[in-house]
DNA sequence: CAGTGGATGCTCT
DNA sequence: GAGCATCCACTGT
């Protein structure tokens, strides 16, 4: 299955299907290994109130990054889902850096290598994408996208952050992955 | 390791 | 004016 046919499907497919992806930003960036759907109709959803200026790329093409600031410091970004019009996306939590160590390193400063890319604020201050990125076709210069060489096994559970449909299961983390936004373990 | 609170800006009520 | 799809430093065990 292509990207393109990828995204324009439902959001609930897409989402666990994009774990293992590779994800670069000018050659840098990593595994896709934690993702959320956040869909048509979702009280979470950004989109759930309808269309609005910030939102408004949601509701575009798919395959489009729609990155929003986060609590007034951070980026966080999502890849656009399903036809025209439908507002839904995936938003990309955490991956497993695997290009460009040293470009993700000094972006994020002084930071454990564990938590490079590792949330979404993190992911995205690793990678550089920024507002500026908003409405940018993920399927072009200068990202790269590549699907995992073999299927990948993936766990779902309830979202992070958020205070509305908390009983849905909608993020999707790589079975056995050392490297999700919650990786901390208890002793 | 768990829990808390501050930073900071934009959207929507 | 409230409420965030967050992160980090700092506290106390």
């Amino acid at each position: 299955m292509t990207f393109e046919d990828l995204v324009a499907g439902s959001v609930h497919d897409a989402a666990p299907a994009l774990i293992g992806w590779t994800l670069l930003r000018d050659g840098v960036g990593g595994r896709i290994v934690e993702v959320e759907a956040y869909a048509a109709d979702d009280p979470a959803s950004h989109s759930y109130r309808g269309r609005t200026p910030r939102t408004e790329v949601m509701f575009g093409p798919p395959g489009r990054l729609y990155v929003y600031r986060s609590y007034g410091l951070h980026w966080c970004a999502n890849i656009v889902c399903e036809p025209d019009g439908r507002g839904a996306a995936v938003l990309l939590r955490a991956l497993e850096p695997t290009h460009g160590l040293e470009a993700m390193r000094a972006r994020r400063g002084l930071a454990d290598e564990r938590l490079l890319c590792a949330g979404p604020g993190r992911l995205t201050q690793a990678l550089g994408l920024t507002g500026a990125d908003n409405g940018a076709d993920v399927s072009l210069e200068p990202f790269l996208l590549g699907p995992p060489p073999a299927p990948v096994a993936v766990e779902r559970s309830p979202r992070i952050g958020i205070t509305r449909a908390t009983e849905k299961l909608w993020r999707y983390v790589e079975l056995g992955s050392s490297w999700p936004s919650r990786a901390r373990r208890a002793a």
